[in-house]
DNA sequence: GTTAGCACTCGAGTGTTTCGAGTGCTAATT
DNA sequence: AATTAGCACTCGAAACACTCGAGTGCTAAC
């Protein structure tokens, strides 16, 4: 168990070394804190800290900077959520505030902003409810060979795709498809659908379309990029200000990781709930051993639950991130509810 | 006017320091050029090459590397396109000729593709006709609050929006409202159909939609984002290796640029033919004085002209990139007229 | 016109020195 | 028993000197 006094000290080398960013002395953190101690005291008490894992040096006469494990404890224990300043405050109301028409536009913006605010980078997801249902579907003859059809859930995603059919179809053909899929979909829980789109409709509408194969591939990709399209990062490029130690080549690696959205999936939880902080090894990728990901979700009641993240260095500021992000989630709630509302 | 020696010298130099990057002495190339001449020949050569400024020094004692002049030259007379490896056809041939459905797939894939094969970063812009015209436009009432447009053009293209409407409407408002629009819009090329839907339009129906300004400002963006879309960017990360000088702003600053596709049009001549070439300064943008940008055309008869582009750092291999991207407009102009015809 | 020969230049790499911030330990102090 | 002043020690960063070699320009001879 800590004492006070080794609280007071780990608190304050943690708080001076994500605002410096250098090792952090005994004399520095003697200036720093309340406590009245002379620097071989302090040195002592570091010594100790060290001794349980929660600092470490650089190297044998250097100051100490946080492990792992003393962030952990930091983040569980310490973490002030710092208040976002009232300029900030301002611009995240004008921006979400605004009456943005679409669902995208709310979400990108809302990554910038973060992104912006932080000067990290944010990935934000669009509310998903757990089971949404599928509740209209359309088939429209754009002309002689394309067709567009048109995905409703009971959520208010609209997913929509354009494919070209092999030969032409007659109209009346094509109403008796559509016809089928309402009949055989609509109503069921979107895995379902998916499901049934690879097993049962191929043989109930094989005499209509001949060779289909090409539009079930098509269909199902429109149902799952309402996954892929949930993502929403910005701000990429700031992390480059905390890369100094990464080569060339894991740079590139990187940034190959997030320009493809599908990886973000083994980055973010979706299960998880309200605030949660990774800490560098505990995101389980090499490269991202010298990040942390803090994550808040937000609820928007009947519709689903999404979530907002920061990724920025491990020795990044969590009283900011934090303070900024709780400002968020409730606003984004709020922006949110107005949309589905209105 | 240059001598026989004095061009061979200078196709060697340029050749050797693509291929190596460094600084080129008169040794070097003694032993590369068939020409029999002795190193202080050759210096002597090279000395006058640099009063006429094809070529300079790093610093006093150094070899020599072309200059913007030099490179020029090279470009406009010496680049002989290289022939493109066997198994690289092969990739090429397998994947543009494999029967891609949608056109944004054909887009995005030739330009991973022609990343990878050049190690650079390659953009893609998809086939446009100088005047397309608006030839259908739909409004699909979607649910009581939902509506979606969808514009088709001569040429196939085919984009929607979704958007909200401030009250719900009456199915048979609606209806007059796309006759109007049909009306008045279709068979027009698409800037004028921009302008009306400015100025005309809003007035004609005030008395079916209140509050329509939303709706143009959507629509207008469907019409533009066909601009915008057209350009598929693939293999960033690849210009890393060619920034040593930079510093971290620079760096985001660049990417900041590419990333922001609407900034593409500043980089890109739209209105050029055939090849072309834009080396370091020529592009006029400090950021890209040590890259090269090589675009090509390519030519869809009866559907428009649309651009591949190359841009690596200005010491790049020429005669390998312009080897390749003839290999490439040549099976895009193919592929894409199979995509159309059938 | 060409070339061998040579003095000269400069960057890159390597080793040395200095400096200061920081530590751990010991002995004296409270 | 906890605290602290004092001091020897450590190590990285920065500054500086030295060497090496690839390359040049120039001169004089071919």
């Amino acid at each position: 168990m800590l004492t006070k006094r080794q609280i007071i000290i780990l608190d304050a080398l943690i708080r001076l070394y994500t605002s410096t960013g250098q090792p952090i002395g005994s004399k520095t953190i003697m200036n720093e804190i309340e406590v009245d101690a002379s620097s071989a005291t302090i040195r002592n008490e570091m010594s100790f800290l060290e001794k349980l894992g929660f600092i470490q040096k650089t190297h044998s006469s250097s100051g100490r900077v946080p492990s792992l494990k003393g962030y952990r404890f930091y983040i569980d224990h310490l973490v002030k959520p710092q208040e976002v300043a009232q300029d900030k405050m301002q611009v995240i109301n004008e921006v979400l505030g605004n009456h943005v028409k679409q669902m995208d536009d709310i979400m990108h913006q809302s990554a910038q902003l973060l992104s912006d605010l932080t000067s990290y980078t944010a990935i934000v997801l669009g509310p998903k409810a757990e089971s949404s249902r599928l509740t209209g579907f359309r088939l429209l003859a754009l002309n002689d060979n394309h067709v567009m059809a048109i995905i409703q859930t009971d959520r208010g995603t609209i997913e929509n795709k354009v494919f070209r059919l092999p030969r032409s179809i007659k109209e009346s053909d094509l109403t008796k498809v559509a016809n089928i899929f309402n009949h055989h979909l609509v109503g069921l829980p979107l895995n379902e659908v998916a499901r049934k789109l690879q097993r049962d409709i191929p043989l109930l509408i094989r005499k209509y379309v001949s060779n289909a194969m090409d539009m079930f591939l098509t269909l199902e990709s429109a149902l799952n990029s309402s996954s892929e399209d949930r993502y929403h990062i910005s701000g990429k490029m700031n992390l480059l200000d905390f890369t100094e130690d990464m080569d060339k080549q894991k740079l590139k690696s990187l940034y190959t990781l997030l320009d493809n959205k599908g990886n973000l999936d083994l980055l973010i939880d979706t299960m998880q709930q309200d605030f949660e902080v990774k800490i560098g090894e505990e995101m389980n990728h090499e490269l991202f051993t010298n990040f942390s990901l803090v994550t808040a979700t937000y609820q928007v009641s009947g519709h689903g639950t999404g979530i907002l993240a920061v990724l920025g260095p491990t020795s990044m500021s969590y009283d900011e991130t934090f303070g900024v992000l709780d400002v968020f989630r409730k606003q984004l709630t709020h922006t949110l509810l107005n949309y589905y509302l209105d």
